[in-house]
DNA sequence: GTCTATAATTCGATAGAC
DNA sequence: GTCTATCGAATTATAGAC
């Protein structure tokens, strides 16, 4: 978690002068994040981050600990506590949209997921342990919030998909108001309808 | 196109004795399809048809001319042309979803879609010649269709990714007809719904 | 802390015997 | 058509000098 910050303070760990670990994961991060998992070598992102090999693999172990930490992050929402029910979708699409656009550890972390057990387990364990808890408490059945929140993730990770890393054009292309207004009735409607039953 | 079928008839070219070939790309798919492009070796999947790892290359010269003759498929609707417009989502998630559980195609194709270049323009063609065709003829506004099937896409994937490939637990546990029931609906508005403007 | 050298694998691709 | 042998390149990871 204090590895994530690569602008920021040190905060929690004064380890002693290393900018260089951010440095390294920052360059690990944009990697991953185009290369995927297989194809970013050490070799490439020491290079990234003008420094030796080596000292990639005296920090981090191994290729896979360096992907652990490359990829430690927190996604939850800012402004979780009050917000009206009826915005709570489109609220969510644009703090989704932020995220990705923000930050490159997300199209990491899916780009990895895809084709790489370890990776594949990180975002469920993100799902888990970071969007359901507010799932649990935005649904209205909290037996439901699993299956809820899974659809919601696939609409979310679906655009993610098409826009940032497969670039269909036209899921590339579209406006970010234009993809709000389509987005958010279908994430509101996950979250908050009443369920559809088996039949239509 | 020929290749594809790797229970039927040669068909179209009614080459020299060759089941071998259909074993390859059968064997092939399956690693590209768990694997990802990179990791799945020639070798390996020379191993898994029981033939020598030479003859992949011979056939087919190099790895990416394996990789589009494994996944050169036809995605189309059978039934496409007279449905009760109030139907189409269903219809569409249900097709799409057959289609998913029945082939390793698919699969395949966005592991490899995800992490390599070629894999992307792959799937970036089959959306283009397959899909938009398709929105073309259903949509109500020609101009809007790229969009409204880019959105489809975005859904249809996204279900794909958290359900086959990530396997994130309530994604994957959900039975088929409830997932039906709450996929059909948001597909119907992306395909027929007005356009929801640029704000809420 | 930093870097050189290299071990140990593994891969795609080729050449050529049969 | 099929297989053996192998090349050349690239990778992760380690050992050790400075």
């Amino acid at each position: 978690m204090t590895e994530t910050d690569t602008t920021g303070s040190p905060a929690e760990t004064p380890r002693r002068s290393d900018a260089t670990r951010a440095t390294i994961l920052t360059a690990a991060r944009e990697r991953f994040a185009t290369d995927g998992y297989e194809r970013a070598t050490i070799r490439a992102i020491a290079r990234d981050a003008n420094i030796d090999p080596s000292m990639v693999m005296r920090y981090y172990g191994n290729k896979e600990g360096l992907f652990a930490a490359a990829v430690d992050v927190d996604l939850r929402l800012p402004v979780p506590e009050k917000v009206p029910k009826e915005e709570v979708g489109r609220i969510f699409v644009e703090h989704f949209l932020d995220l990705w656009e923000k930050n490159e550890v997300l199209t990491a972390l899916l780009r990895v997921g895809v084709t790489n057990a370890a990776g594949a387990e990180r975002v469920q364990g993100i799902f888990r342990e970071q969007l359901l808890p507010v799932a649990l408490r935005v649904c209205p059945d909290p037996e439901q919030a699993p299956a809820r929140a899974a659809l919601v993730a696939s609409q979310m990770l679906g655009i993610a998909l098409t826009r940032y890393v497969l670039r269909l054009p036209p899921a590339a292309d579209l406006h970010r108001e234009e993809l709000v207004a389509w987005l958010a009735p279908t994430v509101q409607r996950y979250v908050t309808a009443a369920h559809p039953g088996r039949t239509r």
